[in-house]
DNA sequence: AACCCCTCCAACCGCTCGTGC
DNA sequence: CGCACGAGCGGTTGGAGGGGT
């Protein structure tokens, strides 16, 4: 028994949308709103289109203010730290860019700035590896690449390489968070005087996320992610957002909840590059499948302490409250 | 010129979450 | 409390277009 359909797929055209059909949608759209009711639309306005489909195409395409291609360095340096951060929420990604839509982002992801940077780190495998011939080839190679096979290669060099390229500092190779790492802000020496607001309260947290465009229910904090909250991972690297103005970052408390430890979900979603392989492979007991990570919190502790640097948005970036 | 292969992106699909009853 | 339903999300797919051989 699966779910029942959301419209009735005999009577809904899909593929392609004519100009008819947007230009009846987008004016309904702009006369009336959406009446919050998208299933109820396509009948309203007479498209044989399914209510999803008519959403997606709106927010997709249709919306006012737009924008189409054209990414430019700083908005390929904000998804690139974002999905650092945070993984794949391209929705919240796309709150950070505006006129950006998910599905831009998510497409521009999958299909240019995963291989700008792995074709960064394959620039760097050069004097180690024989350039493929042909394009068939070459794109078996990035192929291999893109499953994590960085065994010959030092990869790290090759992230310091992409990150200088982006005009950012390079991203260190984060060790693992803390079971319990430490609060933001109140526990960072350089932030000692930092007036920035400390999110201590998982309400707070969790407004400013929704705010930010997730939805992230209490499950995500408690069942999903199997952790106590104010632990690291999302909540952390947006407690830090704000401090990118700043530029160098302690991290702490930060980042890597995609490579974390502890049980938790480990997100490195083919951005082992990211970490280096040292991080994925080499360190894998501590980084992937870290079950018991006492002795490695140590490890971690002296890590947080030294200088490490997160990547910063970009030069000029400072972070946007979402209105 | 024809074919093959790859890239890109719009659109679809299935799932989860929130909400109302 | 449980169910149904709609909204929203991320992953995946399919086709158009372009480049290489």
């Amino acid at each position: 028994m699966g779910r029942a359909p959301c419209c009735d797929k005999a009577n809904v055209k899909k593929g392609p949308w004519s100009p008819e059909e947007d230009s009846k949608l987008k004016s309904y759209i702009e006369q009336h709103g959406t009446g919050g009711n998208w299933i109820a639309l396509p009948q309203k306005i007479g498209l044989k289109r399914c209510g999803k489909s008519c959403r997606l195409r709106w927010l997709n395409y249709l919306r006012p203010n737009l924008k189409h291609g054209g990414f430019s360095e700083e908005e390929d340096n904000i998804i690139c730290s974002l999905y650092v951060t945070i993984g794949s929420r391209w929705s919240v990604i796309a709150a950070q860019l505006p006129g950006r839509t998910d599905n831009d982002i998510k497409n521009y992801w999958n299909t240019k700035l995963k291989k700008k940077l792995l074709g960064k780190h394959r620039t760097n495998n050069k004097e180690h590896h024989q350039q493929p011939r042909s394009r068939k080839q070459a794109s078996t190679t990035n192929n291999t690449s893109v499953t994590g096979d960085f065994s010959s290669s030092s990869s790290s060099s090759a992230t310091a390489t992409y990150w200088s390229h982006m005009h950012m500092p390079m991203l260190p190779l984060p060790p693992p968070p803390p079971p319990l790492p430490p609060l933001p802000y109140a526990e960072d020496n350089n932030n000692s005087n930092n007036e920035e607001p400390s999110f201590n309260d998982q309400d707070s947290l969790r407004k400013l996320l929704i705010k930010l465009g997730g939805r992230f229910s209490n499950n995500n904090f408690n069942e999903d992610y199997q952790r106590p909250p104010l632990d690291d991972g999302v909540i952390m690297n947006f407690h830090q957002f704000p401090s990118y103005e700043n530029h160098h970052h302690n991290i702490g408390s930060s980042s890597s909840c995609m490579v974390s430890a502890n049980n938790y979900p480990q997100r490195l979603d083919g951005l082992e590059f990211f970490y280096g392989e040292e991080m994925a492979v080499t360190n894998d007991e501590k980084i992937i499948e870290t079950g018991g990570a006492s002795n490695n919190n140590n490890e971690w502790c002296e890590s947080s302490n030294t200088t490490l640097i997160y990547p910063p948005l970009h030069e000029d970036f400072s972070y946007r409250t979402p209105q």
